[in-house]
DNA sequence: AGCGGGATTTTCT
DNA sequence: GAAAATCCCGCTT
């Protein structure tokens, strides 16, 4: 069933959504991926695209919890998130690495590599999912991209650390990672 | 295993 | 005009 707390702060949203699943489906093929990295990014603060205010580029994270923002990079990358919180606050948690359940040789073909290297980095994973710019706005709920309540995962065998890649709000505590599981970009 | 640089283009100042 | 929520390759140790 589709997840029941992505309403609330990108903090729990990115906290929560360790262990729940990403279906997709390409051309007929099925994959299915456990989220086990996040991090959160809200308006408050200064790492976050939503920082100074709504533009073009960032209006879908002001939408409805369960939207997928998905933003271009780096001339080359796209990486993508679950909107978080209400409605007009631009909140959302990045997925930053999947581990493949079923389906991992579709994802090899797309990403032309094996192993940990298929989804082990937010880029990686969109381009095994063959997520991109189509799917920015796209609802959760539904075919072919869809977000699947998980296996509950206790606090023990999840870490908290600062985020990864950014410059500023560099000492926030605001990436969530599933202990010992490897398919976390780094430890 | 770790470091350094290049790729490539959108977005915002 | 600079920076960017990254990745990959090649070089060194």
């Amino acid at each position: 069933m589709f997840p029941t707390f992505l309403d609330r702060s990108a903090d729990e949203v990115a906290r929560r959504l360790l262990g729940c699943e990403i279906h997709r489906v390409i051309d007929n093929e099925r994959i299915r991926v456990k989220i086990v990295e996040t991090e959160s990014y809200d308006q408050t603060d200064a790492a976050s695209h939503t920082f100074t205010g709504q533009t073009n580029r960032n209006e879908v994270m002001f939408g409805e919890a369960g939207l997928l923002y998905v933003y271009f990079t780096y001339g080359m990358h796209y990486c993508c998130n679950v909107v978080a919180g209400p409605e007009g606050y631009g909140s959302a948690a990045l997925i930053r690495a999947v581990e493949p359940l079923s389906g991992d040789e579709v994802m090899e073909r797309y990403r032309n590599k094996t192993g940990i290297d298929v989804s082990n980095g937010p880029a990686k994973l969109c381009q095994a999912l063959m997520i991109g710019k189509a799917f920015n706005g796209h609802n959760l709920r539904h075919a072919p991209l869809q977000l699947i309540q998980g296996d509950y995962v206790d606090d023990a065998d999840i870490i908290n650390t600062t985020r990864i890649g950014i410059s500023r709000a560099k000492d926030e505590l605001k990436r969530w990672y599933i202990k010992d599981n490897a398919y976390v970009s780094k430890r």
